[in-house]
DNA sequence: GTGTGCATGTAAGTGGTTACATGATTGA
DNA sequence: TCAATCATGTAACCACTTACATGCACAC
């Protein structure tokens, strides 16, 4: 335990968090921006096959990726009036980053955390009509979260820069119509169910 | 601040996780079983559509609940040896779980953390054939995946008690399915990408 | 007699959320 | 002038994981 308080803390004693990776990803592409803009940003792309982090991460994630040197940033820029707080990437964390993008040779088990399936898991507990009003209401959100990919896939269109997040955005789409005709099937499933 | 040691704790003060839900949950299938027996059958069918916690989080999950009353738990039958502890819900329990199985009309939104997505999406930081190899792998681990649903759905077969559980594994076969076919057509997307 | 599976639990730590607090800017 | 959006941050808390510790039973 000698030498409590190193000035410069050794690039990285611990692996970050997909979390971290994620918003440095964010921040890959080009441009600059703010973490409420990373928040938005988070919210209509990544959280159709990652997840968004609440803004209040977004916040913590950007000053850790600060102090390691990942990214920099500078406060409200001459032209713009308000109090706000701009993130760029730095070389050394685009170095970092392509890392860890080509350092696995697995990404990864997916990790899925279905709430109406757990319902339906339970569904002796609770009545046939219940349970397909869940499925139904279902179907509807997922039709709106349809709609809301092909938005932002459409916003990607033709952007050379953003080739492989309309590529993730077309999976992204493809995966919600299949939720849909599972659950579709799921109904038929339900109906066929011995009272 | 008054009373802090009352004998009978209120029914609920806080809402409790889904995670509780999913335990209570699991043994609200006809029998008792021990937490580790709770982890064992997670891992064999929760986990395809909700997840498995860990062990650790299992007994405390048990403790929590037995505080509330929603199970009893006994140590090693008569016959059994070993320093086991048998878990079975109450009527209490059974009733709370099928409250909160009935009550919203809304499951809430599925969460899905698709690791490989995400490295998908940051594609334009490595090799087009780093990525490809990624998509492989996925698609070999969701194979294996895919036979165990099958194994587990076969268990289950005909049993009345596991009607619905056997939905919810017959969502998961076909999600599985699914989700190869997407990695499928995502190889190709990815070949189409100039270089 | 040794490793694997069964079985339970503690301790420490991280990751992440919600709620709260603050204030400037924009447009109706 | 009032509400919504932009913008940042703190504090408290909880859910959950990893690593560790322990010990019995059984098969090879």
């Amino acid at each position: 335990m000698a030498d409590q308080h190193t000035s410069a803390p050794p690039p990285a004693d611990r692996a970050l968090p997909a979390t971290a990776w994620a918003v440095l990803g964010l921040l890959s592409f080009p441009g600059e921006r703010t973490g409420y803009e990373l928040k938005k940003w988070a919210d209509a792309s990544l959280r159709f096959f990652y997840w968004s982090p609440a803004i209040s991460q977004i916040y913590a994630e950007l000053r850790r990726l600060e102090s390691l040197g990942y990214v920099t940033s500078r406060r409200s820029g001459p032209e713009e009036p308000r109090t706000k707080r701009t993130y760029a990437i730095t070389a050394l964390g685009r170095g970092a980053l392509a890392d860890w993008a080509g350092s696995a040779q697995d990404a990864g088990a997916a990790v899925l955390k279905h709430p109406l399936l757990l319902r339906v898991w339970l569904g002796h507990l609770t009545s046939p009509e219940h349970l397909r009003a869940l499925v139904v209401e279902h179907i509807a959100r997922t039709k709106g979260e349809l709609k809301e990919v092909m938005d932002a896939g459409a916003q990607a269109e033709g952007v050379e820069a953003w080739a492989h997040p309309q590529i993730a955005l077309r999976w992204s789409e493809r995966r919600l119509k299949s939720e849909l005709e599972l659950a579709e099937a799921m109904l038929a499933d339900l109906d066929e169910l011995p009272s």
